[in-house]
DNA sequence: CATGAATGAGCCTTCATTCAT
DNA sequence: TATGAATGAAGGCTCATTCAT
């Protein structure tokens, strides 16, 4: 690759991180099928027809979008993944990257519903689609590696439980607490006070229920809060 | 009312309610922005002015899809509230109910979250929003309820966690249980067998987690199971 | 015809009258194409279907409501002409005559536009539109027997004029004088006192320049005003 | 501006043109509430879309067809407003200028009516507002202009009546003619010959009837037109 | 005669996508 | 390669008219 096509190249990309940046805030302000594409041409300055040279169709566009905030996710919970300590430290870990993540993307979770829309599907390009289950397995993948250590070193016993079922429970419970803490009317009702805080410690609940060891209640998990955020979100000053 | 008014009404109401079921199919085959007034007029086999005589607009046609539903959901959810024994017996016949509902309504959470759509509400009409809320009100105290009696008579005796933070951590399980099931991909890596059984399954964890008595393994919740099924749901043929 | 037959019939002219009545109101407020048959039915509390008992189709219900405007004023027209003295002076009668008509009905030369949209009159039915010419005639034939007997016996002396021209100058000044007044615009901009006065006035300018006699100048019009008030309008309170 | 886009701005323009040419064709047959914006779009041979990339919604289209004529008028009457000699000639240049226009604009008073209709402003863009109401005010000045002069130097002399009456009037009188001329029944039952020339005639008489100076039979007005003729509108071939 | 529920053609407007330049 | 003018299908909503009761 000459050195001319490798400087178009990096421009190309980084006209692409430009269009989805803009696309994921109107998505999250609009909805999909509000998304307009006249305005989002207008706010990356560039022609309708060149967001057709990056994307086949609107819903290429969409799952781009998606895909990428995935990526995000699946890097954060990779990095959560090096936190070296118990299994429950370490999944604890990955609780705290998903909050992170939520923060900063609040609504990522409602973007992830609009694909799950049947029809969806059916126009985005192959090549996206592929990206995006990677993506996907890459972020379960970190997850259900925590709980398989976890059985295996004895952290967790239950017998007549699979690590998978366990994965699927602390999924709910994650991403449950964030759609939920993201309904005005609930968090009212419950008089949440802090919306990110609530999925932690669902997930420290449920934890506990499956009696991952050590428990909340035998350990001091505000050090490995402490040690968590000086090794994984040095630069971050949200965490309490 | 005359007798022949009293049959207008009742024809009115029964066909009310089909253009709901077919709104509600529809719904949850294309999404809010596909769905298609004309499509649902066929489907009905009604003009589509004459869906206009029953909702003033498609959001009001779509709210009210969600509503009813949602008025079922909190019908069942009373219904477990009559359940007598321990507190703990008597969440776990709201779960039952709860897994009852999502058989019945397999997407009814994206239906939910359809609603959540920013600009969904401005058009409905006042009297509908209203009915809306008030189904709302009754499935959130219905859980709460026992929430509270379980802390009142010490079943829950977790300190410094109110009771609704515990009753919005059931929400979030529940919920988050149930979207996740709806995701082909992740009941497969899962290998889920059952994708209602787990959201139940999920409910004891997060019980036990908070040490809400008896615990599960403390007590024979599969007879509980049983009166559960027999009480509130006779002629349901599903609960295992 | 029975007594029953009779009484019948009256009603139903009497609810034709109502119907007419409410037409009107919603014309004026809305113009042709905003006038809603439902809001009509709601408003005379009859049903719609009874509207179409009346009038065979939309464009025959506003036809009518026109017609019987055109006939008020022909009749108020008819009125002036019984009044006597000069020919200037009757034709003066006939002008407030045309202002009190205009003060009653304050958007009567819209709704008279309204008619000449071509498309309007292939729907109405023969009869109504046979009606309503005749009514025309009526008021032309008001002004120009004035204008004809004025050349007779030399009020008007003007060569080379025909009675015909003066009358529809008469038409021209009148029609064209109030639609002028019932621009808001318009009237700021000259700062008219009283749009109806203006009328009068303008009516008196063409006069003189016809040479009609006697002159407004060469008259005292303030005492024919006054025998126009008492003798025609004895109820009115508005002429001043 | 670059040779390419000063003739694609020159295109652009021209179409607009040629939307507003057959826009006014059928607001003339059809009526404002009748114009068909599929039936246009079909006419001009360009997309409906197309027509939206020119006009915001029908009623900025419509404002801007009665604006374009009224623009034309305004251009009319300040070109008449050149002419030099007496006052009263110089108002009979305007009046000829009227004329014309209504020969050229045959149902103009039609379209200008159209606009009264309350709810029509309530939509257009507030540019083409302004647009109207601009050439609007320079139409009026026109007139009152003369008329003003005409106080000032003597030739009407007329006490208590200010020069706005007279500019009134002289509006009422030509607005009435056309507009009256424009209705075949009563052109027929007055056995008009010219029904433009009407309105001349007729403003003749109402100057007479002012005592506008010189007065109709103290002057050759017929050498008048013919200098109108010759230094306004050279070109027309119309002027008898 | 009177009703009013039901109809369905019709219309304005939007916007994803294309393609000539 | 980048543009943006042009497209035209699609969809929500209205309302005059009909007709079974």
């Amino acid at each position: 690759m000459s050195a001319t096509t490798a400087r178009k190249e990096r421009e190309r990309a980084a006209r692409e991180e430009l269009i989805l940046d803009h696309a994921q805030r109107l998505l999250l302000r609009d909805g999909y099928q509000n998304l307009n594409l006249d305005e989002l041409a207008e706010a990356v300055e560039y022609s309708k027809g060149t967001l057709y040279l990056h994307f086949s169709n609107k819903e290429d566009l969409a799952l781009s979008v998606a895909t990428r905030a995935l990526q995000e996710r699946a890097d954060l919970f990779e990095q959560a993944n090096q936190f070296t300590g118990r299994t429950r430290e370490r999944i604890r870990a990955v609780g705290v990257a998903c909050g992170e993540f939520a923060r900063q993307h609040p609504a990522y979770f409602h973007v992830e519903l609009m694909l799950k829309s049947a029809s969806f599907w059916d126009r985005a390009s192959e090549e996206r689609k592929h990206l995006h289950s990677l993506q996907a397995s890459r972020t379960f993948l970190s997850v259900n590696n925590i709980v398989q250590e976890a059985f295996r070193v004895g952290d967790i016993s239950k017998v007549g439980t699979r690590p998978e079922e366990v994965t699927f429970g602390l999924v709910s419970v994650s991403m449950g607490s964030h759609i939920a803490a993201a309904s005005r009317e609930l968090a009212v009702a419950c008089a949440l006070a802090d919306p990110f805080a609530v999925a932690l410690k669902n997930g420290d609940i449920f934890c506990d229920g499956i009696g991952w060891k050590p428990l909340f209640a035998d350990w001091d998990y505000a050090a490995t809060d402490q040690r968590i955020r000086q090794e994984l979100f040095p630069q971050a000053t949200w965490l309490h």
